[in-house]
DNA sequence: ATTTCATATTATAATCATTACACATTGAAA
DNA sequence: TTTCAATGTGTAATGATTATAATATGAAAT
């Protein structure tokens, strides 16, 4: 099963797709993953853990902890660490960069073409993942300061 | 005043590098500044602190931590944030990126031509800063484990 | 159905990096 | 030498994450 498509999946769906990957499904698992497909704007572990909470009263952070852990180590999510001492989780696997506005704090995705990035120093290392980092001023920040 | 050079600096030298870009020199910043030459292996607050307390036993991991930021501002370091939850500093300003070995948790630096990325939908953003972070095994961990 | 047992969840406490704050020190200008 | 701002220091507070121990769950075995 892909989960790229926007279509809302249904719990069953989503069960299924956890155990293909090896995360054996429970309910507060599934709500995350739920969670993270409808919320691909890279919450951090509090967001996800607000946002649920409301819905799943005993819900505990350490469950989010582990669940995103269980997540990480099945490849289901990677790690986005472009801000200081707050990880952000991401379910979209495909090769992209992150752009971090300075103002409005917003993480925008851009394409990226990493064979374009020769390198021969690391040709005898082996690569297992590539994180690709901007920051500054988005175009949405930039025309408003242009307006003033 | 170049700092490129492997030759070292007196305190002099060091201070009058510092004054060009717009920090104060003291004792404790010139010692930090020193140290961030001398290691260029990417250390961490603690590393600093645990390294310089011994030379100077009055001071305080807060004045590293200030002492760094007052250096980010002047431009003078540049952070690493490759791994989770403990920010790093780099003296080197050029344009590079890094990797960090899974195993022996060494960070390299390799060179990077950032210029090869093209990206049309960063066309309208402000770029000021670009971090490539790469992970896996590095050579020489691959060639200790392919001996047993 | 009941027991068993491993796994998942939860609440709490502990840890670790970082920041805030209040006070002490320095160093240069007046 | 007085003054004043900047710098340094020690301690406490914060915030994210991890460790730990107790409880709950859920499936296999009886």
């Amino acid at each position: 099963m892909k989960m790229e498509s926007t279509k809302p999946k249904s719990m069953e769906e989503l069960n299924q797709y956890l155990q293909e990957h090896g995360v054996k499904p429970s309910y507060q698992r599934t709500r995350i993953f739920e969670y993270l497909l409808n919320h691909m704007t890279h919450p951090t572990v509090d967001e996800i853990y607000q946002a649920l909470s409301d819905q799943i009263p005993t819900l505990s952070k350490t469950t989010v902890y582990n669940t995103l852990k269980a997540f990480m180590e099945a490849q289901l999510v990677r790690m986005v660490n472009i801000e200081d001492h707050e990880a952000r989780y991401d379910v979209d696997l495909s090769t992209h960069g992150h752009f971090k506005c300075e103002q409005c704090s917003t993480i925008y995705d851009f394409e990226l073409d990493m064979t374009q990035l020769k390198n021969e120093f690391l040709d005898t290392f082996l690569i297992k993942e590539r994180n690709v980092y901007y920051q500054g001023i988005c175009n949405q920040c930039l025309s408003k300061s242009k307006r003033h």
